[in-house]
DNA sequence: ATGAAAGCGCTAACAT
DNA sequence: ATGTTAGCGCTTTCAT
């Protein structure tokens, strides 16, 4: 084993309350004292032990990303962005699996994250979300990226502008006949989902264009599932000459599927996605972008704040904007 | 706070020491007793500290993942393979971000592992970087994925078969002028990026092909190098007529630089890359696919293995197996 | 099969 | 500014 800070008091000629504080920066330590500590300790190795300083303090020093997936594009990004913001502090991050349909877990949230994290940042997880409801309740801190919240600080994009950037953009180049790739069949409450879908209706409406539900199929926010709903939507009696996709990774899908139907995107069928996804430049997709990355350090800022706040904490609502690029996958339609 | 062994053990009518053993599932608990510790537990709602129980047991129940990038699909991915394999145990996953050039940390590995995680695995980190190599010298339990290793457990392909295999793809569709994009310009021992160039090389040599380093550039592993890099392949005096790509990724970027210079992948240039990236169906991509979050999850596995046998552990070097995916992007050359 | 008790290595009053 | 000391909540011998 290593050195414990007993044996730094004894080498140092100090008690070891005195090289608690020394180490972690406490005033009421005079210089010399302090330089003394840090210079013994550094000779012997020492390095305090995490377990021993947080069954003592009660305060586990790390934060917990709650997340239904750690691969897909958008949660790692935001998991990268939650570890960019932690790494300037001596905070850890503990990756815990959280709300993905396929992978069901035995012990609530809540026994999970007890005393093994101080806060938890849950990534495209509603605050109604039944794990998430919980937290909560127990009042464990929690920030939530994805989705705005009134129980806890927030960060996401105005999902509701974006429908309707990406369906005015659509409108704008001509298209009326405009479908809809959707994510999910059943709405439980997933508001990214529902507000995008307001957005893309709101512009319709706003332009005259009554929106018909034979122009939506669902893609479960995945490529295969896009390319699903795509082929669905070619199957309609009348076919759309736009889609918005509620994903890029849908998109991906949806491209795909109009290639094996012989189709071109942005000729035959004009689509724009969701995200920003890096290979949507690859793909030509015109997409409505998000800084994924920034909003999880964003929110790994907040669950700070909160942290060394407490009580009085107010909960924030950060809604960061969003940005259209366009690119060739749309374009006006055909006859125009 | 919640409840203590000591309120259960009370609330039970045994001592701390039985419920311990009864929660745990030792032996030497008698089986009434067990079932009426684990009802007392579950109606207080107790779950033992990690702290408490770590600092008295010495041991840490969790494992850390050593990255240099959480995004990167790559990374995320043999990242949720961990993730997969833990969740079938009561090990905590934490993140340490390692080895990214552009985001150096202060404190050397060794000490923001010690007592922090029983052990880790490494991901594209070679056993002969100076912090992995540090922390294996400590006799810190180690796995690596994406390299293979002779001090520790490794799980990876074969780089120089995967070379090979691109390489021999192109040769026998005809091509002869095979151009390289390789990843970093300094060649610190990085033995993925070597392999797969030795057996560039060799499948070249081997068809009577003399390889010409004018044939070379270097994309640093992302699509925005491998942009660059094909940039700087088509401006040399002899332009390859194929060029494998040591990643998808940079042969996303390729792509992209191919169709700026107003010329098509398969059709103008042959493209293979590597990797079996989730986008490479999307840019009909031919790519030697490697099942990188199944890496993951086997060296998650020997990890908890090293670390339940203990000493008398013996590294095994798992050598996962490669698939070339033929799609539009190679073809033959014009002239054919 | 169960209990008593001694730590694990630190932090945080409290005292000086 | 520094030292003393009482825990934090477990696990683990060692008894019985």
């Amino acid at each position: 084993m290593s050195a414990t800070i007993r044996e730094v008091a004894t080498a140092a000629g100090v008690s070891t309350a005195t090289v608690s504080r020394a180490l972690r920066g406490l005033p009421y330590v005079d210089e010399a004292t302090r330089r003394r500590v840090v210079e013994t300790a550094q000779r012997l190795d020492y390095v305090a032990s995490p377990s021993a300083s947080r069954l003592a303090s009660g305060r586990t020093g790390t934060i917990a990303v709650l997340t239904p997936y750690v691969a897909r594009w958008f949660f790692a990004t935001v998991i990268s962005g939650v570890a960019m913001a932690l790494t300037e502090g001596p905070l850890d991050l503990l990756l815990v699996e959280v709300g993905n349909p396929e992978r069901p877990s035995t012990v609530p949230l809540e026994q999970r994250l007890r005393s093994r994290a101080d806060g938890a940042v849950a990534i495209a997880l509603p605050d109604d979300h039944p794990e998430i409801s919980q937290l909560i309740e127990h009042d464990f801190p929690l920030t939530v990226v994805g989705s705005l919240s009134d129980r806890v600080s927030s960060v996401a994009i105005n999902d509701i502008e974006t429908g309707r950037l990406a369906t005015q953009h659509l409108i704008n180049l001509g298209h009326r006949d405009i479908g809809l790739i959707s994510g999910a069949t059943n709405d439980d409450g997933f508001a990214t989902q529902d507000d995008r879908t307001d957005g893309y209706n709101e512009a319709l409406t706003r332009n005259g264009i009554t929106p018909s539900p034979s122009l939506t199929s669902f893609g479960s926010f995945t490529r295969e599932g896009g390319e699903r709903a795509m082929v669905e939507l070619l199957s309609r009696e009348t076919t759309p000459t736009a889609v918005f996709c509620l994903s890029d990774e849908m998109a991906f899908g949806a491209i795909i599927a109009l290639r094996r139907h012989g189709l071109t995107p942005g000729i035959d069928v004009a689509l724009v996605g969701v995200d920003g996804h890096p290979q949507s430049e690859l793909a030509n997709l015109t997409t409505v972008a998000q800084p994924v990355a920034e909003m999880g350090r964003l929110a790994a800022l907040a669950l700070q704040e909160k942290l060394s706040v407490g009580e009085s904490y107010v909960p924030s609502k950060q809604s960061v904007s969003v940005e259209l690029i366009v690119r060739s996958s749309s374009a006006p339609p055909k006859g125009n």
